[in-house]
DNA sequence: CTCCTATCCTGCGAGC
DNA sequence: TGCTCGCAGGATAGGA
C-alpha cells in the first residue's frame, strides 16, 4: 500500500489518534521478528511514556515519546489500526496498549515491514542515508538533476532510489513521468536541468493531490489505513499495460525496471 | 563506486 | 469449485 501519500495519510490518522491518549502501558509482540528481528527491549524504553507525536521520513513513521521513538515502516502490507478487544486478526504482529484501554494493532502479511527505537534520527543507518524529501522546497528541479549527474540507470529506477528522492515508489515513479512527459527509460544523465524541473513539479503535484485525496479517508483510518479512493480512480498509466492511453489513445506499454513493473505510452513520453 | 538480480513473505485474481 | 501460477505499493545483500 504505502508509498509516500499512504505514509502521510497513515500518519495524521495515527496522530490524531494518539494525541492526549494516556501513556502507553504495554508492548505486545506477536512474534519476534518481521524483516529483521524486533528489538523488543530497547521497544520497552517507550512504556510508561506518552506519545507526543508522529514523524514521517520518507516512508518511515516515527512515533515520538520524550524518551525516544518507535519507527514503523509498513513494507509492503503494513497496517496500522484500532483493533478494540476482540478486533484480532491475522498477521497481527504488534499490539501497542494505551493506559486508557485503546489497542493499536499493527498487521502485516508479507512481514516486510521493520520496527526500531530511535534517539537519534541523524544517527539513525536507516534515516542517515536518505535523499531530500519530494514535498520540501529544498528539492528542486537543481538539486535532482545534480544527483542524477553521470548515472546511467534508467530515469524511473533512479527515482525510486530513496538516496535521490524519498518517498516515490512504484505506483507514483510511473504516474509523475507520464504527468512530466517524459520515458521511464531515459538514461538519469539524460535529463536536461529544464526537463528535471518539469519532473519535479509534477513529483510534488501528483504527491500532494494524492494526500489531499487519501485525507479523506482519515475518517476510517481504523477500518483500512491508506485505501483512498485516488487508488481505483486517477492513475494514468500505472496498471494500465494494453489500454488505450488517456491523452493519445496508444496503447500503454509495460516494460520491467529496477525489478518492477513499469508504464508509459512511448507517444506522450520522449 | 554503480548497477543488477534475487530474496524475504502471504494473498489474490486469472486461467485452466 | 478448486488448483496452480504469477504478480503485488519496499528495501537490501551480494555479485558483476
Amino acid at each position: 500500500m504505502p508509498e509516500l501519500p499512504e505514509v502521510e495519510v497513515v500518519r495524521r490518522g495515527l496522530e490524531e489518534i494518539l494525541k492526549d491518549q494516556p501513556v502507553l502501558k504495554k508492548v505486545e509482540l506477536m512474534r519476534a521478528d518481521l524483516r529483521e528481528p524486533i528489538p523488543a527491549k530497547k521497544i520497552s524504553t517507550l512504556i510508561g511514556e506518552k506519545l507526543l507525536s508522529v514523524e514521517r521520513r520518507a516512508k518511515y513513521l516515527l512515533l515520538w515519546t520524550k524518551k525516544g521513538a518507535l519507527l514503523s515502516h509498513l513494507g509492503m502490507t503494513g497496517t496500522w489500526r484500532v483493533a478494540p478487544k476482540g478486533d484480532e486478526r491475522a498477521h497481527d504482529h504488534i499490539y501497542l496498549h494505551f493506559g486508557g484501554g485503546l489497542r493499536l494493532a499493527y498487521r502485516d502479511p508479507r512481514r516486510f515491514g521493520c520496527f526500531d527505537y530511535v534517539k537519534d534520527p541523524q544517527k539513525h543507518p536507516k534515516l542517515a542515508e536518505l535523499g531530500p524529501e519530494p514535498l520540501n522546497a529544498d528539492f528542486t528541479g537543481e538539486v535532482l538533476w545534480e544527483s542524477l549527474r553521470g548515472k546511467t540507470v534508467a530515469l524511473k529506477v533512479a527515482l525510486m532510489d530513496q538516496k535521490i528522492v524519498v518517498g516515490v515508489g512504484n505506483i507514483y515513479a510511473s504516474e509523475a513521468l507520464f504527468a512530466a512527459g517524459i520515458k521511464p527509460t531515459l538514461e538519469s544523465r539524460r535529463l536536461s536541468k529544464e526537463r528535471a524541473e518539469v519532473l519535479v513539479a509534477e513529483i510534488k503535484k501528483i504527491l500532494s493531490r494524492s494526500i489531499e485525496q487519501g485525507g479523506s479517508s482519515i475518517s476510517d483510518f481504523a477500518q483500512a489505513t491508506g485505501e483512498s479512493g485516488y487508488f481505483q480512480t486517477t492513475f494514468r498509466v500505472y496498471g494500465r499495460g494494453g489500454e488505450p492511453c488517456v491523452t493519445c489513445g496508444q496503447q500503454v506499454r509495460t516494460k520491467i525496471l529496477g525489478g518492477r513493473n513499469t508504464f508509459w505510452c512511448s507517444h506522450c513520453q520522449k
